[in-house]
DNA sequence: GCCATTTTGTACTGTTTCGCAAAAAATGAT
DNA sequence: ATCATTTTTTGCGAAACAGTACAAAATGGC
C-alpha cells in the first residue's frame, strides 16, 4: 500500500505541496516528542511543513490526526513483529533480536531517547478519551498476539515446553517491551535495558541442556 | 513526618481553609485523571477547593505542583513496597500480593481504571522536561530496588537459586508492574491482568519440588 | 478595641490556542 | 484563453489559559 509520490491519477486542482504519508510521520514525531496534549497545531504545522487549514483538510482536527498517527504506528509495529521476531530460529535469540530492534527505535530520537510512541503518549490521554484508549488497547493486543504466535511456533518446534501457557508467556514478553518503552524515555542506559531484555528472553525460553557458545 | 492537622504551632494570620496534604492528593488525582498537560489550573483549583492564588502560594506554579504530587506518590509507593512485598513468606506469593495491591490501585478510580499515576502521566512529559524525567527515573529506580531487596531476602532464605541475578530478576518483576500500569489504563480486565501477574511470579520464583496447596 | 499578619476572593492582563472564513494561487478541462 | 476545481495563504475571532495585583476577610498579639 501507500504508493510513493508517483500517482498517475490525474488530479484536478492545485497539486498538494506535501507528501501525505511523510506529513503524517512528521506529525507522529512531533506528538512523540511532546506528547498529545502539549503539542500545538502550530508545532504540527511547522513540523509537517503544512499550514493549519491544510492540516484540517488532510487529517481533520487534532485528535483525528493523532488517531491517524496511532494507526500509522500500529502498521510499523506489525512490520517489526513479523520481521525481527522471525529473524532467528532460536526462540530466546528471536526475542532478543526483537527487543534490540525496539531499543533502536526507543533510544534514537532527534532529541535523545524517547521510548515508545504509543505507550508514552497515549497512556496520558487514555483515561479521558475512549477512542484513544481503544487505539492503545488495539496496539497492546497486537503486541501480545504477535508474540504469542511466535511462541506457539517455537512450541511446535519443541523449543519450549509443550504444556507452557503461550498466551501468558506472551504477555510477560510484552510486559518487558512495555517496560523498555517507559524506561528508555526515563533515561535508562542501553546497557541496562539490554540486560532486562536478555533476562526476560532467558526466563521465557530457557536454554536447554546443550550450552551453546561459551 | 507529615504531622496531621493537629499543629499546635500558633499561626499568626488568617487560617488556611484547606488541608495541604489533602489538597496535594486532590491535585494528584486530577493530574492522574487527565494527564499533566491537559489539566488546567482551574480544574486543579476546583478539585482542591482552593483558588488559583492560594495554589500558587502553597505549591508554586503548575509544574512545581506536579513535581510535588510525584514525590507524594513516591512516598505511597515506598509504603506499598515495604508492606505488600513482605506480607507473605513465599516469594511468589509475596510478588502476587504486591501485584494485587497495585491492581487495586490501578483499577479503582473515580471514573474507571486509571493505571499508574507516575507511569501513565509522567512519560508523556519526560521527553521534554528534565525535571519530570528525573522524577520518573527515581520512581522506577525505587521499584527496582524494592523488588531486588525482597528477592535478595528470598535468596538468603534459599527460596530462589543462590546464583540467580537478583538485580535482573527485579527488573523483570518491575517490568510486569509497568505493564500492569499501562494495560490497566488501556482497559484490560482484572482477570487478564492477574494472569500476567501470576505468570511472572511463577517465572521469577518457580515453585520448588513440594507442591503446596492443591 | 486596634494593629500586624496571613490567607482568601475577585478581577485583570497578555498570551496561546483552536478552528474557520475568505481570498489568492496553481493546476486540468474545454 | 477561459472556466472549474483543488490547494495554499492570510488573517480573523472567540475561548481558554497561566500567572499576578489588589482589596477584603479572618486570625493572633498587644
Amino acid at each position: 500500500m501507500a504508493e510513493k509520490a508517483l500517482i498517475p491519477a490525474k488530479t484536478r486542482g492545485r497539486p498538494k505541496s506535501y507528501d501525505p504519508d511523510r506529513a503524517l510521520w512528521a506529525a507522529l514525531e512531533q506528538f512523540w516528542a511532546g506528547g498529545y496534549a502539549a503539542t500545538s497545531l502550530d508545532e504540527l504545522a511547522a513540523s509537517t511543513g503544512m499550514n493549519r487549514p491544510s492540516l484540517y483538510a488532510a487529517f481533520g482536527d487534532k485528535k483525528a490526526l493523532y488517531l491517524k498517527t496511532l494507526t500509522r504506528f500500529s502498521a510499523e509495529l506489525r512490520a517489526a513483529l513479523g520481521r525481527d521476531l522471525y529473524a532467528k530460529d532460536d526462540m530466546a535469540a528471536a526475542l532478543e533480536q526483537f527487543y534490540a530492534g525496539a531499543l533502536d527505535f526507543y533510544l534514537t530520537g532527534p532529541d535523545g531517547p524517547r521510548g515508545c510512541f504509543a505507550i508514552c503518549t497515549a497512556t496520558a490521554e487514555a483515561a479521558n478519551d475512549a477512542e484513544i484508549r481503544a487505539a492503545l488497547e488495539i496496539i497492546l493486543k497486537e503486541i501480545d498476539e504477535g508474540l504469542e504466535a511466535r511462541l506457539r511456533h517455537a512450541q511446535s518446534l519443541g523449543q519450549i515446553d509443550a504444556d507452557a501457557d503461550t498466551s501468558a508467556l506472551a504477555k510477560v514478553a510484552a510486559a518487558t517491551l512495555h517496560s523498555l518503552a517507559v524506561r528508555a524515555r526515563a533515561g535508562e542506559s542501553r546497557e541496562t535495558l539490554e540486560k532486562l531484555a536478555s533476562q526476560t528472553a532467558q526466563l521465557i525460553a530457557p536454554k536447554r541442556k546443550e550450552n551453546k557458545g561459551k
